[in-house]
DNA sequence: GAATCACATAAGTATGCGCTTATGTTTTGG
DNA sequence: CCAAAACATAAGCGCATACTTATGTGATTC
């Protein structure tokens, strides 16, 4: 299940540090060690993790790995948060203000 | 860190669908458990690590307690979403939608 | 083409987590 | 009151998981 593997991976605070330093753009594994005192084979271990649940994508450029963060995962976490969209009244003015800025 | 507690809460399978049957409308322990093939025990200590994560929260009533779902856990995972709501624009779309239902 | 670089995989270890059994606590009903 | 019901907490156990050290693999550079 997918879902698992979703919520289980963002369950680690460093492998959360690791997606959203990748939300601010694709980079290479050893650039996203920079600055996190975290070993090599540590790092490899958290991408695996992230790229089986759909967060996060490789691609290689020569003998570099290029990740990205993945649509996908993130849209799965979007979904099974609208079936409890009821609870989060709240949050839904921020929202609308969100799509009008995004629409131009 | 909250953050923490509520992704550690979701990763758990058992756990969310504990919170799913929450969300389809407040009920005790004992309810819950119905259905469910789950020990008592188990069960309490789903209900607390949910609570922890503000996913749940409590309400005693006599001798039962009665839980219910706890839209601060949910706001923070939107908090959390939005951050990177850049990557998933094929949603937005569905939300639009969405919220233009809840307008009525 | 051999050394090196960037990264993945393997194996081992310590800690965390979810379960069980057992017992404690609070409330109610007779 | 006191027995039972509804839950919480404690302690222990097996397994997953996050790390380490060591080694493997594919690409590049000289």
């Amino acid at each position: 299940m997918i879902e698992n593997d979703i919520f289980r991976a963002l369950s680690d605070p460093t492998r959360r540090a690791i997606f959203e330093k990748l939300a601010a753009g694709g980079m290479n594994a050893s650039a996203l060690r920079e600055g996190m005192e975290i070993s090599q084979p540590a790092m490899s271990q958290h991408l695996a993790v992230l790229r089986s649940a759909k967060l996060v994508r490789e691609e290689r450029q020569g003998r570099f790995v290029n990740y990205e963060v993945d649509p996908d995962g993130l849209a799965l976490i979007a979904q099974w948060l609208e079936k409890y969209r009821a609870y989060w009244p709240a949050r839904i003015e921020a929202l609308k203000v969100l799509l009008k800025d995004m629409d131009q």
